[in-house]
DNA sequence: TGTAGTGTCTCTAGTAACTAGAGGTTCAAG
DNA sequence: CTTGAACCTCTAGTTACTAGAGACACTACA
């Protein structure tokens, strides 16, 4: 059995992130010590680490709490969890291509501009100020 | 003069998060009629394009405030506008790598499942469980 | 067995950047 | 002069946590 604290050093969540999941339904409710504090067992830790590595992926909790649900029932189809992957993925290739617009936008922004001048002559400044100076969309 | 509603329609920010930047001190308090509506000048229509240009190029509002500060010095070197726009390049050009790399693992999940099978037999879902099936790190 | 120190408990509030809604007032067109 | 859209303020909700207060529990050591 783990304590909350164990849990957080395996599992690198901190302790109230964990009280967090659980609150969030994403844990179910562990035992506890006749003092009132939580006790984990093995099941705990797993999923737990699960939920951790979900969220590093980018998943958001309710997609994961839709995961979890699937991962109770191993008879139902598994076509749900596809989608989520799926619908996840086109998630991050559309935050990427959003970012490398303004990656660009940022360069010549930047590139625009040494610091070495006055405000009043900053093309920074200028550049926020008059999107007509933009190259690209965005 | 310009009613709340008609910058917004201008500008395309949304009537309450012009509040919102009023709050935050983005934009300084207009003049108001009798009845207390806001009435903005074609200062204030400038001053909100800057706003949402650097929004939507993803600038916090914090850095916008800084910006908006030297825009006031004309006169002050542009030093600390140069360094905010670095900053923000940077801090894109890191999501993008993270980005990446998830978008790589997610691409091997997906793969590994095509929804046809069974949740205990799910990739997504034993990909998710355990991080040693994950070939670039995250 | 006592005690010190760390871990844990609950609860509230704060973060960023808005968005939504309630309940009431003002403006502008016809 | 009336009607309906636009406006006002205020509060609370969103996401996924994080921080802090004040109190209680556990563990190791003397």
């Amino acid at each position: 059995m783990y304590s909350i604290g164990e849990l957080s050093k395996r599992t690198k969540v901190k302790v109230p992130t964990i009280r967090y999941y659980e609150e969030m339904g994403l844990l179910s409710e562990p035992e506890r010590t006749e003092g009132n504090q939580r006790r984990y067992d093995a099941a705990g830790l797993e999923r737990l680490s699960f939920i951790k590595h979900a969220r590093d992926l980018g998943f958001s909790i309710e997609a994961i709490s839709k995961l979890i649900e699937l991962q109770g029932h191993p008879d139902r189809s598994c076509q749900a969890a596809s989608e989520i992957a799926v619908s996840q993925l086109s998630d991050v290739r559309a935050k990427i291509k959003r970012l490398r617009a303004l990656e660009k936008e940022l360069v010549r922004i930047s590139e625009g501009c040494d610091g070495e001048g006055v405000s009043h002559d900053c093309y920074v400044l200028a550049s926020l100020a008059d999107h007509e100076l933009c190259r690209h969309g965005h």
